[in-house]
RNA sequence: GCCCGGGUGGCGGAAUGGUUUACGCAGAGGACUUAAAAUCCUCGGCCCCUAACAGGGCUUGUGGGUUCGACUCCCACCCCGGGCACCA
C-alpha cells in the first residue's frame, strides 16, 4: 500500500492545475447572467457555466511573507468558491496584491530598502506562497495596485471626480507624528488609554536616520497624561498632533444618505452593517433660528424698489416690527416711482440726502433698491454691519421695464468694494419670482458670496403686506441644529463653537471682547490632546452684551463661546438644554446657569389589559409615589407586584378632599399596614402614567408626585387580603433600591431625589442626566404641556419656525498623503489659469469643469497623459514640513499646464491606499494583455455578466473604511453610467480573528504562526482543514500547535481507506436488492453527511462540516468491507473543497469514472472530454435524498418530573400510548414513578416522554 | 458612557425550548512490539454513596422569571474581547 506523501502530491497538482488552467473561468463564452435562482439542494445536475464571482480581500504583501491570518481568510473563501464550482457555477476567484500604501512603505523604511525594489521581491515571494495554499485562483487575472497600468485608472478616477466637483481642496487638521515626521492616516492612530512611559517611547522609536534636525520635537512630558485617552502613532507610540495642511478631499458626504439606506438591500454580516450605520451616523432633528440682540443696536435702512415707496408692500409693517424691537429705522423715498425718471444719479442724491450710514447699519434693499444699496456701498470708506438684498439683480434683464434702466444706470459694479463694505451679506430670492428671474439671485450670490436664501414669500417678489421671512433675515440670528426640538422650552443659554463666524460678525457688540478673543485664541492653540487631557472639564466665556431670544417663549438668554461645541458638528452652535443634555448640564452647573426641566418621564402600558384603550377619553388624575424610610435602618419600603414584574414604591391616587400627603399616608397604611408615617417633604419629581381603568371604564393619565416619608416606629395594622394578593411588601437597603426598581414603572427619577438630594435643590433645578434621551411628557412648555416628547418634536419645530433636517457624522474622505509609496494625485496647479478662472466672465464659465472652477488654478492631467508615473526616488523617506518626498524632485513637479501650456507645478502628494482598493474588483475583470481598460465595451460586457460580486469574504477590521469607500466608488461609477448596479458586493461575510493560545498574534509576543512551516511539515491540505476546524469561521479560532495532528490522522485514514484492496476490488457487486442493515446504515450516514456538509458550507460553518466528515469516515471504516465505490466517491467530493490535493490524487487514481469506465461516467455533457483526467473539483456536488437522511428508530428519552431516568430505543412514529407503555418497562422509571399516577404526560414526538407527577 | 460580539469539561469547540459536553486535542487503560514511536480498541464534567455494579445530587458567568422542561426565551447584573466617543 502506497504511503500518503503530501509533499509530492501537493506540488504535482498545483503545477498540473496551473498548466491545465482548470480554475480559469470562461470569459469568452457568451453567457447570460444567471437569472433563475439556483437551489443548492436542487435535484439533478446543474448545467455548468453560470458566473459566480467569489472575491476575497486581497492582501498587502509585506516582504515578511504571507501571514497565517491571510491564509485563514483565503481558505475560508476558497472552500466556498470550490463548493460553488462543484455546484455548477463558473467561478471566478481572482487574487492580487494591495502593494501600495503606508504598510509596505513602513516595512521598506524599517529594513532600509527601496519600496519599488521591495515590491518586486515581495510580489514574487507572495505569489509563491499563495500558490502553495492550493486555492483555486484564476492566475491569469492577477493585479498589483502599484502597477502603473493599474494606478493609471486609480488616477483617472481622481481626475473624473475632480471634473465633476466631487473632489476639492481645503485646509484640514491632519494627524502628524512628530517623531516619524509624517502624516498618519486615521487608522494608524491608536486610541491608547495610556501611553507607555516617556523613556520606553524613546527607546522604541524606529531607527529612521534623521536627515534633518527635528525642530518640531515636542516634550514628551506634556503628553504623558495617565488615565486619559490619547491618539498615538502606531509605530512609535509618540502622541499624534494635529497639523493644518491643505488637503484633497472626496465628497463622500454627498452619498451619505444612499450609503445608509442601501444597506437594507444587501446581504452582509449584520455587525458590519451596524458599524457602517454608526459611522455614517444619521441624526434627525431640526434647524432652528434664534434671534440675536446686541446692546449696541443695529439701525436699519430700508430701500424700496421701482414704482414703490416706503408705504408700499411690506415696508410699513417691517418698519413697525423693527421699531417694536427698539431699533431705529430709516426708510427714504427714492425718486424713481416714475419709469421715465429712474436714474442712478437722482437716486443716489436722494439717498445721500435722507440717509445716514454708520458701522451698525443694516442696509436692506428690495428689487431696484438693491442696486441703490450696492452703489451706496461702492462709495463708502467703512464697512456697515449687514447688507440684505431682497429680490435683487445685477443685470438689466428682468422681465418688465428692462429698457428703462439700461442706460440710466451704470451696470458695472465694484464687487470687491461692495464685499468689503457690506459686512455680512444675505441674499433673499424667491425661486418663483415673477418679476426678477431666479438666476439673478444666483449671480448676485456668485459675485458677492454670503448666504443665498430661498424663502417662500407671501406674494411673489416679496410684494406682500407682511413678509416675515424678511424680518427673520434682517435681524441677526443664530441657527442651531438639534435632535431634541421638543426640549426648546428648556433652552436656557446658547453656545457657539470658538470658530463660529458669528463671533466675528458681532465683535462690535461684545462688551468683553478681549476676554472672548483671548479664550478663542487659547482653544485654537490647544491641541486635541490637551483638550482631552484637561479631563474634559468644560470651559467657556459668555459674550457679554449679546443675548439670544428663545423663539419658543420669547425669553432672553445668554450666549456663550465654549470649546465643547465643535464647529464641524451641526451648525457649530447649540441651544443648551441643561436639564436634558449631560454636557449642557455639566456646563450649566459649573457656570451656574439655570436648569429647567421640561420633559418628565412617562410610563405607558399598551400591551396588556392595563393599556390605554383607544377611543376612550383620557382623564387626568393626580397621584402620589411615597418613598418611606425605615424607623431605625437605612432601608426603604418597596412593593413587589405579584402579577406583573413591577417593582417600586407605594403608589396611589388622590381622592377628593385629600391633599397629597394625606393620600400618601392612607396608601401606606392600606398597602403595607405601617401607620406611623410622617411626611417630610415633597420631592418635586413627577412620573406620568397612562393606563386603562377597568372599573371606571376610562383611560387615566396619572401624574405621580414624589413624597418622602419616615416611619416613627414599626406600628403595623392588618392589611386586607385583597391587598396581600396584589403585592409583597419588602424593605430594601438604600444601596439596592436602584437595582430593585424596574425600568417600566420608572421611579428612579423620584428615588434620586432622595438618594442625592443635593442635585435637586428646588423645583427649577431638578435634573436627571440618565433621562436625557428618553421619551417623556412635556412640562413647562406652554401649549405643548402633556404632549409626548416624540409627538411634540415636530410640532414645536413648526411652532418656532424651524426646519426639519438630517445631519450625518460622516466626514469627507481625506485622500492626500504626504508620502512616497502611492499613486501621485494627477493634478497640476497653474498660476495663469488660476487668474483666468477668477476673472472669467460668467458666460465663459462653461469652458471650465466644476472642479476647475471651485479650485481655481488646479487642472486635471488629461486621460491621454495618464498614468502620472511615480518616479524612482532615492530619498523616499518622509520629510518634515508636511510635504511628500516628491516635492524635492524637480523633474517630477515641473510640468507644463495641460490647458494653457505655461509653466505649472504638479501635485506632489500621493493618494490614500484605500482608493487603490476601492475599485480593484473591477480591475480583475478589466485586465487584458497586462493593461486595464474600464471604458470599452468589452469590459462593459464582462461587468454586466460577472458583476456585482456574488460573495465577498474578508476581515471585519475593514467594516467601515474599505467597504464604505468601495460602496462609495461603486455608486459614483453608477452615476457616471459606467455600470448598471450600485452595490459592489451582493453578499459579504466577515471572518473572525485567528488567535494563538488565547492571545492576539503579534511579532512582539513572538507567537506568529508561519504558514510555510506548517505546510512543509503537515501539508497545505492539513493546514487548511485545521484552520477551518478551529472554530466557527465567522468567529475566528485559537491556533494550538498540537491540534493539527488530529487532521493529519484524519487525512491519512482517508488515504488508507481508499487504498484498501477490498474497496478497489469489490468481491461481490451488491445490488440494491440485497442490502443488509449495515449497507443501509452507511447509506443513511452518507446522505445525512451530504445534507449537513452542504448546508454548513453554505453558512460558512466549516468546523461542523469537517466534524460531520470525520463522523462519516468513522462509520465507513467500521464497514470498509461493504463500502461501495459510490459512497467513497461522494465522500471525496464532499472533502474536495477542504482538502483539494489529496482528493484530487485519490480521485484521479481510483475514482475518476472516465478512467474506470463505470456506468455513471456520463455525468456532464461533453465537458473537457479530451482532457487526460477529470478533476474532482469539476465534478458535480453530491445530492442527497431527504428520505434517506431519516433514521427509522430513535432513542426515547424518558423523564420523570423533567429529569432523565432512562433512554430506550424505539421505532419512529410511535403513539403516546406506545411510548408510555415502553417507558413503563424501565425499572428505573418505575421506581421514580413510585406508584403515583402521572398528573400529566408530555410526549415530544420521536424524542421524549415526560411524566409529570405533582 | 454608547454600540457590537462573547462567557459551556483540562483545552479548541458542538447543541430546531427536550439526554449538556458532538467532533477534535490533551489524558487514562488495553492490544501490537524486545522496547519506543506510530497504529488500533476502550474510557473520559464535577460531587456523594459503593469493594464494584447500580444509584443519587450538582453543573452551560451571576441572580431572578416564564415553562412539564431553559445553554436556548424574558428581566436585571458581572466579567472578557472589539468598535465609537463632548456628533448637539
Amino acid at each position: 500500500m502506497k504511503k500518503y506523501n503530501f509533499r509530492t502530491i501537493e506540488s504535482f497538482w498545483q503545477k498540473e492545475w496551473r498548466t491545465e488552467q482548470i480554475h480559469e473561468p470562461n470569459f469568452s463564452r457568451p453567457q447570460k447572467p444567471f437569472r433563475q435562482a439556483l437551489q443548492p439542494r436542487a435535484q439533478g445536475r446543474v448545467a455548468r457555466g453560470r458566473p459566480f464571482y467569489n472575491l476575497m480581500m486581497f492582501p498587502y504583501p509585506s516582504a515578511e511573507g504571507l501571514h497565517v491570518g491571510n491564509m485563514y481568510a483565503f481558505t475560508g473563501s476558497d472552500i466556498y468558491g470550490r463548493f460553488k464550482r462543484m455546484q455548477g457555477y463558473d467561478v471566478f476567484e481572482p487574487i492580487g496584491l494591495d502593494g501600495f500604501g503606508i504598510h509596505s512603505e513602513n516595512y521598506a523604511l524599517k529594513t532600509n530598502q527601496h519600496p519599488m525594489k521591495l515590491a518586486e521581491k515581495s510580489e514574487k515571494n507572495f505569489y509563491r506562497q499563495l500558490r502553495m495554499l492550493g486555492n483555486s485562483f484564476a492566475w491569469n487575472e492577477t493585479l498589483e495596485t502599484y502597477d502603473p497600468e493599474y494606478y493609471k485608472w486609480t488616477q483617472w478616477i481622481l481626475t473624473e471626480m475632480f471634473k465633476r466637483g466631487l473632489m476639492y481642496r481645503k485646509k484640514a487638521a491632519v494627524n502628524w507624528c512628530p517623531s516619524c515626521k509624517t502624516v498618519l492616516a486615521d487608522e494608524q492612530v491608536l486610541q491608547k488609554s495610556q501611553v507607555s512611559s516617556p523613556k520606553s517611547q524613546k527607546n522604541s522609536k524606529p531607527q529612521i536616520p534623521n536627515s534633518e534636525q527635528d525642530k518640531e520635537n515636542i516634550p514628551y512630558s506634556k503628553f504623558h497624561i495617565p488615565n486619559s485617552k490619547v491618539g498615538a502613532c502606531e509605530r512609535c507610540e509618540t502622541p499624534v498632533v494635529k497639523k493644518e495642511l491643505e488637503q484633497w478631499f472626496l465628497k463622500i458626504t454627498d452619498y451619505a444618505e444612499r450609503l445608509l439606506s442601501d444597506l437594507e438591500k444587501i446581504d452582509w454580516s449584520e455587525k458590519v452593517k451596524i458599524a457602517q450605520r454608526n459611522w455614517i451616523g444619521k441624526s434627525e432633528g431640526a434647524e432652528i433660528d434664534f434671534e440675536i440682540r446686541t446692546k449696541e443696536k443695529p439701525n436699519f435702512v430700508l430701500l424700496h424698489g421701482y414704482t414703490g415707496s416706503p408705504k408700499h408692500n411690506f415696508f410699513p409693517w417691517l418698519k413697525k416690527e423693527l421699531e417694536k424691537r427698539g431699533y431705529k429705522v430709516q426708510s427714504p423715498t427714492l425718486p424713481h416711482s416714475d419709469a421715465s425718471r429712474a436714474n442712478e444719479n437722482d437716486d443716489m442724491d436722494a439717498f445721500r440726502k435722507q440717509v445716514e450710514l454708520n458701522r451698525n447699519t443694516v442696509l436692506l434693499g428690495h428689487s431696484l433698491g438693491t442696486i441703490v444699496a450696492m452703489k451706496a456701498l461702492e462709495k463708502l470708506d467703512y464697512p456697515i454691519r449687514k447688507l440684505a438684498l431682497v429680490g435683487g439683480f445685477l443685470e438689466p434683464r428682468f422681465r418688465d421695464h428692462a429698457r428703462s434702466f439700461t442706460k440710466t444706470f451704470n451696470w458695472r459694479f465694484n464687487f470687491e468694494k461692495i464685499r468689503t463694505n457690506a459686512g455680512k451679506i444675505t441674499i433673499l430670492h424667491d425661486p418663483n419670482d415673477r418679476a426678477i428671474p431666479y438666476d439673478q439671485g444666483v449671480k448676485l450670490h456668485d459675485a458677492l458670496g454670503g448666504e443665498l436664501i430661498e424663502p417662500i414669500p407671501k406674494k411673489s417678489h416679496f410684494c406682500g403686506k407682511e413678509e416675515p421671512e424678511i424680518l427673520k433675515y434682517a435681524l441677526d440670528r443664530l441657527t442651531v441644529f438639534t435632535t431634541r426640538p421638543d426640549t426648546i422650552f428648556g433652552a436656557t443659554y446658547m453656545v457657539l463653537a470658538p470658530e463660529h463666524p458669528l463671533v466675528k460678525n458681532l465683535e462690535s457688540g461684545i462688551l468683553n471682547l478681549e476676554r472672548v478673543k483671548d479664550y478663542i485664541r487659547k482653544t485654537k492653540n490647544k491641541s486635541e490632546e490637551e483638550r482631552i487631557a484637561d479631563g474634559r472639564e468644560k470651559t467657556g466665556v459668555e459674550l457679554k452684551g449679546i443675548k439670544a431670544i428663545n423663539p419658543a417663549n420669547g425669553e432672553e438668554i445668554p450666549v456663550w463661546v465654549a470649546d465643547y461645541v465643535l464647529n464641524s458638528v451641526g451648525t457649530g452652535a447649540i441651544m443648551a438644554v441643561p436639564a436634558h443634555d449631560e454636557r449642557d448640564f455639566e456646563f450649566a452647573k459649573k457656570y451656574k446657569l439655570p436648569i429647567i426641566e421640561v420633559v418628565e418621564p412617562l410610563f405607558v402600558k399598551t400591551d396588556d389589559i392595563d393599556g390605554v384603550r383607544p377611543g376612550l377619553p383620557l382623564k387626568e388624575r393626580s397621584a402620589i409615589v411615597a418613598v418611606v424610610k425605615h424607623w431605625s435602618e437605612d432601608k426603604y419600603l418597596c412593593l413587589k407586584w405579584k402579577k406583573t414584574d413591577w417593582r417600586g414604591f407605594i403608589i396611589g391616587g388622590i381622592e377628593e378632599d385629600e391633599d397629597m400627603a394625606e393620600a400618601a399616608a392612607r396608601e401606606i397604611r392600606e398597602e403595607t399596614g405601617y401607620a406611623s408615617a410622617r411626611f417630610i417633604r415633597n420631592l418635586g419629581g413627577i412620573v406620568h402614567a397612562r393606563f386603562y381603568h377597568a372599573v371606571k371604564n376610562e383611560n387615566r393619565w396619572a401624574r405621580f408626585h414624589g413624597l418622602y416619608f419616615e416611619l416613627a416606629d414599626g406600628t403595623r395594622e392588618k392589611i386586607s387580603d385583597e391587598e396581600k394578593q396584589i403585592h409583597d411588601v419588602v424593605w430594601v437597603d438604600r444601596k439596592e433600591v436602584d437595582h430593585f426598581l424596574d425600568w417600566v414603572t420608572d421611579m428612579r427619577l423620584i428615588w434620586h431625589r432622595v438618594s442625592s438630594p443635593d442635585d435637586f435643590p428646588g423645583r427649577n433645578d431638578i435634573h436627571e442626566s440618565s433621562r436625557v434621551n428618553k421619551q417623556g411628557v412635556l412640562a413647562c412648555s406652554g401649549e405643548f404641556n402633556g404632549m409626548n416628547s416624540g409627538e411634540a418634536k415636530w410640532k414645536i419645530t413648526n411652532f418656532v419656525g424651524g426646519k426639519r433636517g438630517n445631519r450625518y457624522r460622516l466626514r469627507d474622505w481625506l485622500i492626500s498623503r504626504q508620502r512616497y509609496w502611492g499613486p501621485p494625485i494627477p493634478l497640476i496647479f497653474c498660476e495663469n489659469c488660476a487668474n483666468k478662472i477668477k476673472e472669467a466672465p460668467r458666460q465663459a464659465r462653461g469652458k471650465f469643469t466644476k472642479g476647475e472652477f471651485e479650485n481655481p488654478g488646479w487642472i486635471p492631467v488629461p486621460e491621454k497623459d495618464l498614468p502620472v508615473k511615480l518616479p524612482y526616488v532615492k530619498g523616499f523617506r518622509p520629510r518634515g514640513k508636511g510635504q511628500s518626498p516628491l516635492a524635492s524632485v524637480k523633474s517630477f513637479y515641473e510640468v507644463n499646464c495641460p490647458r494653457c501650456g505655461s509653466r505649472a507645478r504638479g501635485e506632489t502628494d500621493v493618494s490614500d491606499t484605500f482608493l487603490d482598493s476601492s475599485w480593484y474588483y473591477f480591475g480583475y475583470l478589466a485586465k487584458e494583455n497586462s493593461k486595464f481598460e474600464i471604458l470599452n465595451s468589452k469590459f462593459r460586457g464582462r461587468a454586466k455578466q460577472w458583476l456585482p460580486v456574488d460573495m465577498y469574504i474578508g476581515g471585519a477590521e475593514h467594516s467601515v473604511l474599505h467597504l464604505l469607500y468601495t460602496r462609495f466608488i461603486t455608486k459614483v461609477f453608477h452615476d457616471w453610467k459606467l455600470i448598471n448596479f450600485n452595490e459592489p458586493f451582493k453578499r459579504f461575510r466577515a471572518h473572525g480573528l485567528l488567535i494563538k493560545d488565547g492571545a492576539k498574534m503579534s511579532k512582539s509576543k513572538g507567537n506568529v504562526v508561519n504558514p510555510d512551516f506548517y505546510i512543509k511539515e503537515f501539508g497545505a491540505d492539513a493546514l487548511r482543514m485545521y484552520l477551518m476546524f478551529l472554530g466557527p469561521f465567522e468567529q475566528g479560532g485559537d491556533f494550538q500547535d498540537r491540534g493539527i495532528l488530529g487532521i493529519t490522522r484524519f487525512l491519512e485514514r482517508v488515504w488508507n481507506l481508499c487504498q484498501k484492496s477490498e474497496i478497489q476490488n469489490p468481491k461481490s457487486k451488491t445490488n440494491s436488492n440485497d442490502k443488509n442493515q449495515n449497507d443501509k446504515n452507511i447509506e443513511r450516514a452518507l446522505h445525512k453527511t451530504v445534507k449537513k456538509v452542504t448546508e454548513d458550507i453554505e453558512n460558512l460553518h466549516y468546523n461542523t462540516a469537517i466534524s460531520a466528515l470525520m463522523i462519516l469516515l468513522n462509520e465507513m471504516e467500521k464497514n470498509s468491507s461493504r463500502l461501495s465505490l459510490l459512497a467513497l466517491r461522494s465522500f471525496l467530493k464532499l472533502l474536495a473543497p477542504f482538502a483539494p490535493h489529496i482528493t484530487e490524487e485519490l480521485w484521479s487514481r481510483f475514482f475518476d469514472p472516465q478512467k474506470l469506465k463505470t456506468p455513471d461516467s456520463q455525468s456532464e455533457s461533453g465537458h473537457n472530454s479530451s482532457k487526460k483526467y477529470r478533476s474532482v473539483h469539476k465534478e458535480s456536488w453530491p445530492i442527497y435524498d431527504p428520505a434517506l437522511t431519516e433514521e427509522d428508530t430513535f432513542k426515547l428519552v424518558v423523564q420523570v418530573n423533567g429529569r432523565v431516568r432512562d433512554t430506550i430505543t424505539a421505532r419512529k412514529g410511535i403513539s403516546q400510548k406506545e411510548a408510555e407503555a415502553l417507558a413503563r418497562t424501565s425499572e428505573n422509571v418505575m421506581r421514580h414513578l413510585d406508584k403515583k399516577a402521572a398528573k400529566k404526560i408530555i410526549l415530544v414526538k420521536d424524542r421524549l416522554i415526560n411524566f409529570v407527577l405533582q
